[in-house]
Parts: C-alpha cells; sequence; structure tokens
DNA sequence: TATGAATGAGCCTTCATTCAT
DNA sequence: AATGAATGAAGGCTCATTCAT
C-alpha cells in the first residue's frame, strides 16, 4: 500500500476523533467509540498512534493548526474591526467548523498533568493568544485605545472568552447565543473604526 | 443517627468530591478516590447519593450557591466599578476559593447530554448569568454607556471568560495570569468610574 | 464479613491460580481462567491482589513454604539415606502433592526479570538449596564420602534435578518415571547406608 | 528466488527465534518481537510457517539437532570420565552455546498439551537422554559400576539437571555455579577413572 | 518473495454499583 | 449508618494472523 494510504487512514482516524469527541464528548470518546465512528476496528488507532494520549496529542496540533491557518488567511490585513468581525463570524459559522471547535473544546478541557496531550494544549493556546494578539494590536492601531488597551491581556481573555463559549454551548445551546454576540461584537466594531477617521 | 450526623456525613462526601475534583481532574475523580480523599468507604456515597451523577449534580448546586451567596453579599450595592473589581479580587484570591471554582470548572466542562449533572450546571450557568448582569447593569448605570453596552451579552461573555481562564489556569498557570487580569480590569473601571462623574 | 473470610477468599484465589497452572500452564493462566476456576469473578482478584505479578509471586510464596515445612517436617532428623528416601517418595506422591510442584515448576519457569515474581522465585529456591544441602550433609556425615561430597554443589544439582524431571514429567509422562527415579535412589541409599556401619 | 534463498531467509527467521527467546524469554517472543531483531516484517515468519507454533517446533528441532551432533561428534569415541567432562565443559562454554541453550530451556518449559511444539519438544528429549545413556555407559564399562549403575535412570535424571540448572542459571545466575559444577564433576570423574586402572 | 496495513479476539485492569453484615 | 467484599461491564492495549500489493 502506498505512502498516501497510510496517511489516508490517519486522516480517517483523526476525523474519527473529532467526530466522536463533538458527539460523546471526551468521556464517551474510547478507543472502541472511535473505531466505531469511523467504521474500523479499534486495532487500527494503535497501528497509527502509540496510545489514546497521541492520538488526541495529534488531534488537537492537527485540528488547531489547521483552523489556525483558516483564521490568518482570512483575516490576514484586515484592520477594519467591522470587517474582522464578518470575517470570524464566517469562519464560525463555516460548515463543519462547529465540529472542530467542540472537538477542541472537549481536549482542553480534558487535558490535565504531564500528559502528551496536555502538552499539545499548552502550545495551540499560547499559538492563539499569540495570533490574538497580533490581530487586536492591528486594530487598535490609529485609535485613541493604542496606548490604553492591554493589548496581551486582551487577547488571553479573548480566547478564554471563546473557549468557556465554546464549553456552555455544547452543554446547552440555549446558555449563549453566539449570533447575538456577533451582532454585538459588530456594533462595538462599528463604534472602534468610528474613532479611526479621527 | 440524627438527622444531623446524616447531614454532616453528606457534607464530608460533597467535601471530599471537591478536593479529589480539584486534585485529579475529573477523569481521575471515581467513587474510589473520592472515598479515599474523605477517608471513608465508597459505599457511603450511595448511602446518600443515587449515583455519581447525582453527587456531582449534588456538588455542582453545593458549591455554586455558596460561592453565588457569597459574590451576592460582598458586592451588594457596590456601584462603583473599581471598588467592584477589588471586591471581585478578594473573592477570588479568598482562601481555598481557587478549590470550589476548579472543582466547578472540571463538572462545568464534563456535563453532557440528558444527565442531572447537566440539568443542575445548566440552572447554575444562568443564576451566574443574572448575578453577571445585574452587577453589570448597575455599573453603567448613569455612565454614559447605559445606553451602549448590550448587558445580557456582557454578562454572558463575562461568565464564559470566567470559565476558560479557569480551565486554562488549571492546566498551565503560566498560561493565564489572573492578577494581571485584575489590574486590567481595574484600570478600565477607573477609566468607567470616570464618565459617571460627569 | 469477618476477616476469616478475607483471608479465606485470598486462598481460594490462590488455590485456584494453582489448579489453573497445573491445568493449563502459565501461558493459559489468565485472570479471566482462574477466576472460571476458582468459580469467581475476575474483579476478585484484584481486590485481594495489586496484579496478577503478585498474585504469582505470593503463590510461589505460599506453596513453596507450605511445601518445605512439609519436607522439613517428615524429614527431620532423619539420617538413614534410605528412609529418607521413603519419606521423600511419601511427600512426593501424597495427594495432591503433584498439582503443588507443577504450579510451581510453572512459576519458576515462567519467572524473568525483575519481577516480583522472580525475586520470590529466587528466594524459594535459596531456602530448597539450602533445605537440600542440610539434608545432604547430615546423611553424609559419618560415612566415607563426608569429605569427598561436594555438598552445596550436590543440593543445587539436587534441585535442578527435581525442577527439571518436573518440567519434563509435565510435558509427557512417558519421558520420566518418578518412581522408577526413586527406586534407584532407594537402590545407592542401601549403599550409603551400608559405608556407614564400618 | 531460488531454493537457496528461501532456506537462507529461513534460517534468518530461525536465527531471530532463537535471539528473541534467549533475550526476551518466551513470553517476550512474538511474532513482532522476532521480526524486529531480525530486522524483517512479521508477515515473512508465515511465509514460511503455518504459525508460531510450527516455528517453534522447528526450532527446538534445528536447535537440538544441531547441537546434539556438536555434542556427539565432540564426545564420540571419548570413555574418560576425565576427558569428557573437559570435552562438555568446552561444549558449554563454546561462543554462542548458552543462546542456544536458553532458546531451547524457554521452548522446554513453554511445551504444553498437544500441539506441535510438543511433539519435537518430547522427540527432542528422547534422543538427549539416548545420547546421555550411551555416554554414560561407556563410562562405567570397565568399573565397578557397570552393574551397580541404572543407565537410564542416570541419564534421565542428567538430561533434567541440564534443564534445572539452565532454568536457574537464566534466572538468576547467582543461584548456580555452572563452573563448580562442572569442577565438582571433575572430581569425581578423576574417581570414577581411577577405578577403572584396578 | 516480502511488506505493511488491517482485523478480531483476548488479556489485564479499573470502575460503578450492590449487598450482606 | 457504615463497611468491605464481590460482581459484571467496559476500556486500553497487544497479538497472531490475513491479505492486497
Amino acid at each position: 500500500m502506498a505512502p498516501a494510504a497510510r496517511e489516508a487512514t490517519r486522516r480517517r482516524v483523526l476525523d474519527a476523533t473529532v467526530r466522536t469527541l463533538a458527539a460523546q464528548g471526551f468521556t464517551g470518546t474510547t478507543a472502541r467509540s472511535i473505531a466505531t465512528t469511523g467504521g474500523f476496528a479499534a486495532g487500527v488507532i494503535y497501528y497509527h498512534f502509540t496510545d489514546l494520549d497521541e492520538l488526541f496529542a495529534a488531534t488537537v496540533r492537527h485540528v488547531s493548526e489547521t483552523q489556525l491557518e483558516q483564521y490568518r488567511a482570512d483575516t490576514e490585513g484586515v484592520d477594519s474591526a467591522v470587517e474582522l468581525v464578518e470575517r470570524l463570524r464566517a469562519l464560525y459559522t463555516a460548515a463543519g467548523a462547529d465540529r472542530y471547535v467542540a472537538a477542541v473544546q472537549e481536549l482542553f478541557a480534558a487535558a490535565h498533568a504531564s500528559t502528551g496531550l496536555a502538552e499539545e494544549v499548552r502550545a495551540a493556546t499560547t499559538r492563539w493568544q499569540d495570533y490574538a494578539e497580533a490581530t487586536i494590536r492591528r486594530l487598535v492601531e490609529g485609535t485613541p485605545f493604542a496606548d490604553l488597551v492591554p493589548v496581551r491581556e486582551a487577547a488571553v481573555t479573548a480566547v478564554a472568552a471563546f473557549l468557556g463559549v465554546e464549553m456552555l454551548t455544547h452543554l446547552d445551546p440555549g446558555l449563549v447565543d453566539p449570533a447575538g454576540l456577533f451582532d454585538a461584537a459588530a456594533r462595538a466594531a462599528a463604534l472602534l473604526d468610528a474613532t479611526r477617521l479621527l
């Protein structure tokens, strides 16, 4: 079998892991349930990954990296807050995105102690915080807030809020209304952009 | 045994559950590990609670309610943002508070589907959101932001951010610096309070 | 349940382990097969022993110690070789003895590396070698062989031969004829005893 | 591929099996571990042998036969006990011999029931017993022991003792001192040879 | 002939839960 | 009211074996 096939199967396992995490949560995501979701034998997992910890770590890395690239590409150079909010809304509501977010949130919440998963989650968190920081900095530049807003703190809070929103949304869609939050953000963005004209 | 004694044991179990959740995370919190933490036989749990789900649900309710009362009491009538931030900081850094927060965050993250735990978490979330909403409303009243800030959305986001910060802090204290966030909040609060004088 | 009950169950597990080892060999002795033999749930094993390694180690110690005491008691003070051989024959052919010997031989053969089992097997081996040495020394004392026979080497070889005979007997009763070996030993013993009269 | 090449691969598998048995014991000798030792894919094993049982049977036969030929060649016609002991010592300490002995002992200990391995072990045992019998008979001929020593029993015991010594040596080199046993045997051999001069 | 991907069974161990005492 | 023994159901992981290439 060609190496491409190997990689293809690895992807199938990662994909099944994401789907299972989104559907059953971390607790319900076992080697067996992943295999059932993906339609393969549980043994396959261990052929491609050392153990579940490694699989989860790889999943975090894969999903987080893929999404982050997407976010970077779609928000690159955007310096209008209004425009940014719309881009983020589009990314957030893109087909299939909810599943990735749900899976990552589950893994973030389950990461503990000195496992490989925890290591990967730490790294992913930092990367998202850095991305958020750069983006926020770009936004406030040229506005009266440039020197007022503590950018790093804002970025850190934004990432945390995003995770928290996901956690609650996933638990009960009635608890948080992401669309409403985007709307509110849009209004705030308009105000921010207005200050830039000065 | 008198009802008082019965209640005392129930408390011991709840307390052991909180301590175990904080120390070992949801995954590491089993009937056995709770019993070990509390120094009682695992069977005791089933004498006071139907099953682990009920115990977890009761834990969320107990801790959330206790904390919320504390928060309400300590921030009642506070309408200065600066003062509020300091009160919150005190509550957050109070002795033992970290354990409660950690336990609750674990249970929030683990809640799924139609379990009794999920039900209780939903209820607790709503209560906190309501508390946050009332508090924020009090803050912005009498300021130019009164009609600008979407209070409910802000409250919902605040609760989510709080949970997210806890999740990350618990994973790696290096990822988020709560003290720094309080400092930043304090500065923003000062600005807000300044607008009220007008 | 009284502590006596606990000990009784421990015995049942040990006994089932011996029987399974004798019947299926080390490879066929799994937690499940032991449980089936003993008529209890596999989980019981882990309630009384940390893991299979500890169970096997305890089995070696228990059986080896029990048998060795029996051997010591029944050959104490015997200084006639002929008498000794008959005592040993009786011990060897005693009801149930074959099962104990088979089990111990399996565990000796399976012991490897730095496991708890290996540790226990080492200790048991030394005790049997010491017993054999003391016994042989008593036999040759007062005979012309007293200074000729390297007692320790003879003891070590005797223990090894015993294990080897068991290994082969267990594999195929046709390969070795223990009864014939006892007969031959009896004849040699007669010669030895004869030299003592001088 | 030419038959010679086929045979060469078969040899590589057998050799890898011996090395793995010696290094990891029977329990640690799996299709995977053998393949790793030999540097080939696990599937190769099944191309040359029906299953692991057949591989093990072939290994016993191969090693046992090879060694036995060596022993026969090197002790042929030797009728001095002293000389014999030295020849055996040389064979025993020959480079690489320990590995063969260890592998065979592992397989002897693991053989059970009606497997192909058991069959082969039985056959090998008989051949070694026959060899030992012939050799011992040659030794005692012409000595006063000729009619005293039960040759078959002695041979059977010798083979058993050899296996037992190997088992213990392999477990812990401190339990038995093969060199010391050879020394003791040499002294006994000298005595035996002395009686032949009469 | 040889490889590596895949499968399904089975093993060790843990865990929630029950129950006799 | 509390304990500790016991159970049965998973769960993670390994392994012998098969098979397409």
